[in-house]
DNA sequence: GTGAAAGCGCTAACAT
DNA sequence: ATGTTAGCGCTTTCAC
């Protein structure tokens, strides 16, 4: 067993600029009561042994520990890393996070844990104490899981929200899913379309539910009757199918649908293909997740396109500054989606019928 | 700011089972000398009060971090994200790296460095000190530095290094690059190709040279002259691009071509359609490269599929094994590549001139 | 404004 | 086989 030792440790500091350890350490952490001249010489030694602090020390110490969590789903996460398909939720969490984590000496650490059972709860407490993290970020469905929410609270651990805005501690940070919804029934009303079927995430998901209300509400701007035109789905391929399968099973079918992530999308545009319809000619489709999938699928898909690593990165954000005791407002934050129109949307044909 | 303490710490468990911290340290470890009823009760303690060892005090103790750190190219890495393509390699090392660490309490830290810069020291130094990681994982190109590796060792960090086998301290691990390009090859001549140009990475990566002496000694082995038939490019799309206009250009152009990573087989893709072959029809591509936008490609490309994950959750084992004093060979890790047919590769079609 | 002392939770080395 | 002691590197009191 190798006993590693720091080589440069804020002794060397000390001992170097000829002050007290204290004095150091107040240097580093910018703290008050320090000369602008002490301060100079000090910093001057830390550049010169190239000192960096030990954060295990740091938080030994009762001080922070500079590392943040992000909490994912596991069966998800590893689902979708199995399919090899570009996480992206993840890849987008890391580019946003952990830069923004850099640039404050913090570290970010992903973390899995099972929602569905009921060791959620130990599994969570196990990470809090080995850890101890600073600020841990929740992603849906955990944003909004109450008993997560009253754990970190508890042990006082900064808390950032994706994609919730229920009550309970911790910054809400959104990315405006209704308007997002809006943005791409607007897009198809304007080519022309009316039939325009939304397929739902699982109502356990906040999100799920803004995004029906934009659709909605955009639907009823645009004079549309949305009745008949929803179909509740599951995040999973086969729900998008299914859901396919019943908005253009009726005798005055959709020609356009939205569909709540890119896996419902892929299994709504099968079934379309199935039922001879060319997309975008004879059908549009709009996704809302722009993962690797759906902008290389075929034709490219006209999508949503989340800023999942601005999210991250502000959530990194507001965990840091609350963490240096600033005082940190807690309005939502919101980072609005857009929608990005490739090759899945285009103006309806008039049905033969219409025609005729 | 929050003081936090851990709430449950080895003294409480102590205290509940009427121990000294030391046997309770004993049975946290796994060490020898206390008697199985003892573990026992501390064992119960330790689940009656949940108690899960800081990892910071662990390191303070000059034990173990539990951090494994994954270093990978800072550039390369954040443009990859800013594509949002699916990254992949992170990905992929995420996905068996978490879950092979959590298994022992480990967890893993992506850390970006900066190859080129001169300041990769300080930096490399600096993520030393702060994290005092267990293990490091190096990837290419950084598994071949010589400075990271010399660094490391002093810090008797263990190092597990991914495609490299050059001399120097680490464990080394490989997906045998040179039998991955030699499948690839001899696909392509099965299928009827001679002229099976071969667009390398740059030197820097030890895997560029493996993956040309595969394919050399592929083309060898079916009796074909493979000169003229190499190209160099540098991983980017743009020297995918110039590499096939060389191969394409001459009076005898191949009618196949290998390129060593996806970037480069997109660019050559975008080359010979432009040259009015079709692929797979007239023009056979692999791609050294299994990443969604290959998989997700027109005509959806064949590739050699590495086995990143795995080799990933090997890396972590042997580092884990060789803190834990185990006596791990130092034989190289091999975990082969694959070759995944898809549809860009199909039987040459015989030039006009051969049919005359 | 600066320093000295105590202690965070744990393990190493040395008792017994 | 078990307990005791002395730190690890840092921050927090609380002196000066």
């Amino acid at each position: 067993m190798a006993r590693r030792r720091q080589s440069v440790t804020i002794k060397h500091v000390a001992a170097d600029a000829g002050v007290s350890l204290q004095t150091v350490s107040r240097v580093i952490n910018n703290e008050p009561n320090v000369r602008p001249e002490m301060q100079e010489r000090v910093r001057a030694s830390i550049a010169k042994l190239g000192y960096v602090p030990s954060i295990a020390a740091q938080r030994m110490a009762g001080r922070r520990s500079y590392l943040i969590v992000a909490l994912n789903d596991r069966e998800r996460t590893i689902a979708d890393w199995r399919k090899r398909e570009g996480t992206d939720w993840v890849d987008q969490m890391m580019f946003g996070g952990i830069l923004k984590c850099t640039e404050h000496g913090y570290r970010l650490i992903v973390e899995l844990v099972d929602t569905h059972s009921d060791h959620i709860e130990r599994e969570l407490l196990a990470a809090i104490a080995s850890l101890q993290p600073d600020g841990v970020i929740l992603t849906p469905p955990h944003s909004q899981n109450q008993k997560i929410l009253e754990i970190l609270d508890d042990h006082k651990i900064s808390i950032a929200r994706i994609g919730s805005l229920t009550d309970g501690p911790g910054f809400l940070l959104t990315m405006d899913d209704e308007h997002a919804a809006r943005l791409a029934t607007e897009h198809l009303v304007e080519l022309g379309h009316h039939r325009i079927g939304f397929i739902a995430g699982p109502p356990e998901y906040e999100l799920s539910g803004w995004r029906v209300v934009g659709w909605k509400a955009a639907m009823r701007d645009a004079g549309i009757d949305s009745g008949g035109l929803f179909a509740q789905g599951d995040f999973s391929f086969a729900s998008g199918r299914a859901a396919a399968e019943a908005l253009l099973g009726g005798d005055d079918p959709v020609t356009a649908i939205i569909a709540s992530n890119d896996q419902m999308t892929l299994g709504a545009l099968e079934v379309v293909r199935e039922h001879g319809l060319r997309v975008p000619e004879d059908f549009s489709l709009i996704s809302f997740d722009d993962t690797p999938v759906i902008r290389f699928s075929h034709p490219p898909l006209t999508a949503v396109q989340q800023p999942i690593a601005e999210v991250a990165s502000r959530a990194v954000e507001l965990i840091i500054s609350d963490q240096a005791g600033k005082k940190v407002s807690r309005e939502p934050v919101v980072v609005p989606a857009s929608l990005v129109v490739r090759n899945s949307t285009a103006r309806r044909r008039p049905a033969l019928k219409d025609t005729a």
